[in-house]
DNA sequence: ATGGCACGCATTGCGTGA
């Protein structure tokens, strides 16, 4: 029996009822350059929550409407040029919190939080550090410290809390194709590992490496070098769940096919499925 | 053979990214 258009709408509407909240992070390197890209992802993956990095571009130039159309109320930490974190999230957002409370002096936007549904939800993007032994890899490693000392406070209210982003932090040489290529790489430095695992055991986990141990799933692959077509690439995006998220998380997943589209990202989104109550 | 790609911004070049 063919399935009239009624019907799918019925389906769908089935789906969703007392089903999962799916939330997805995207470093979409520019929201502008890349509208059509998101726009075409959005309308087949069913996402809830999207946290976005990378924008690329202040609030006023954030393409607001063309996705307040598809119902999504948006959260922005915009910044001219340069870096830039959103959410769009069809959940309603209550306390919003642009940049870390913590480091209000930081002059890049990479931090913006909001509350859905009593979830605690952040688009991250870490700075990436290179060249190590650098100001750059000092920056990094100070503004990993102050999103530690945040993540605390946020674990101290004992909510849910999804810390979801670019970490520009690679975990594990599984995480990466060539762990010798990228030995001086600002991504893979023991200092940048430490620092994530303190993160981490402050009470987080790895969303994705509790449901996969599979080495050699990645994130990002370079525009360069045909790194997509060989698979040469890096896990740098992650979603960490405080152990009321993990409790109610279905699953987290890495959803390759965006990258292979023509005018890609050199990013590809991770998602997490979390209980609605 | 040690660069190769793509973005924004300002202009055919530069800074940045990972």
């Amino acid at each position: 029996m063919l399935l009239q258009h009624a019907d799918v709408e019925l389906l769908f509407q089935f789906k969703n009822v007392g089903a999962a909240v799916k939330i997805a992070s995207w470093n979409v390197n520019s929201v502008r350059a890349r509208l059509q890209n998101i726009l075409e992802w959005l309308s087949y993956s069913e996402i809830d929550v999207l946290l976005m990095q990378e924008i690329k571009c202040i609030e006023e130039q954030f393409p607001k409407l063309e996705f307040e159309s598809l119902g999504y109320q948006v959260a922005i930490n915009g910044q001219k040029s340069y870096n830039g974190v959103a959410i769009l999230s069809k959940l309603p957002m209550s306390e919003i919190v642009i940049g870390l409370p913590n480091y209000m002096e930081d002059e890049q936007s990479r931090y913006v939080e909001a509350n859905i549904r009593g979830i605690v939800v952040s688009s991250i993007y870490l700075p990436n550090g290179n060249p190590i032994n650098s100001e750059k890899f000092d920056y990094k490693i100070a503004w990993m410290e102050k999103l530690k000392e945040h993540s605390k406070r946020l674990l101290d209210r004992e909510v849910a809390v999804v810390l979801g982003g670019d970490f520009n932090v690679v975990p594990d040489d599984d995480d990466v194709h060539d762990p010798l290529a990228w030995q001086n790489d600002a991504l893979c430095q023991l200092e940048t590992r430490k620092k994530y695992r303190e993160l981490i055991n402050l009470g987080f986990s790895d969303a994705f490496r509790v449901f996969n141990d599979t080495p050699g799933r990645f994130t990002f692959w370079d525009y360069q070098g045909g790194a997509w077509p060989k698979d040469h690439g890096v896990r740098i995006d992650h979603f960490l769940l405080s152990p009321h998220a993990l409790d109610i998380c279905y699953g987290c997943s890495i959803d390759t096919s965006p990258r292979g589209k023509s005018k890609a990202s050199d990013h590809t989104p991770i998602l997490v499925e979390i209980d609605h109550n």
